[in-house]
DNA sequence: TATTGACTTGGAGTTGACTCCAGGGAGTAT
DNA sequence: ATACTCCCTGGAGTCAACTCCAAGTCAATA
């Protein structure tokens, strides 16, 4: 798969898949014979990975810890799994402020909408 | 309520709250008649709505201007309205997001304390 | 009244995460 | 074999959101 049909599949750029691989948020991608990249099933479980994390803002040098711990081999297990634990912290936490933001916003909305109904608006912020 | 005070409730810089101020993030804050911040009840309403936008995401720039409609009065509810609702969408599916590496998070931990118990490694990435 | 510590401003600097670019190679269609 | 489109690298640039700083003011205490 080239890089092209990897940015269109999962809609990023072509840059942002090569910064990934250079900072080392996922391992390297596997190469043609001239040095073009050849994303194979492996590499895009990186990339579907890098994608999924990120988009929970998951810190990129988390994840360049997990792929330095991986590539080490199985030594580091443990290591890995309390990584893991360490981001499901921090993304539960953003998840519930996520969710105490939703229902603000909901709160909010609905007095918005009752205030056009109605004309009446006796709160401010 | 003193700056210090305030960042010491909510867990933030001053430099952090006077910026808000000065962007427009939150409407002026009252002042003493020498000049320095006072928080009365309405600007902690405010910088409380700040805080939890923020940790969800919400950019500046839409947090501006909500109180740039705010702040031209009763004509612009409607619009406030209509900016909350982008919000939402925007958080909304945000937190879906989470939720999904939420997932994929329980899953590799638990197949992480699977191989640390089995000593089994079936998998990769 | 002198020191101490918190407050003020405007502006410059930092950080994380991309994003863009110049200069050059490679593979295919005409 | 020329054009066209894609790909490559290393490095510089951008952007949002702070964060820090210098230089000065203010208020309470020794």
């Amino acid at each position: 798969m080239t890089i092209k049909e990897v940015c269109e599949r999962y809609d990023i750029t072509a840059d942002t898949l090569r910064y990934y691989e250079r900072v080392g948020v996922i391992p390297e991608v596997t190469r043609t014979k001239s040095g073009i990249r050849d994303y194979r099933e492996e590499d895009i479980q990186w990339v579907e990975n890098a994608i999924c994390m990120r988009s929970a803002g998951v810190p990129v040098e988390m994840l360049i810890e997990y792929v330095k711990l991986f590539q080490e081999g199985d030594s580091t297990i443990e290591a890995r799994r309390n990584l893991l634990m360490e981001v499901r912290v921090g993304v539960q936490e953003k998840l519930c402020q996520y969710q105490e933001t939703m229902d603000k916003l909901n709160f909010k909305i609905s007095r918005y909408e009752e205030a056009m109904k109605t004309g009446v608006l006796s709160w401010e912020a």
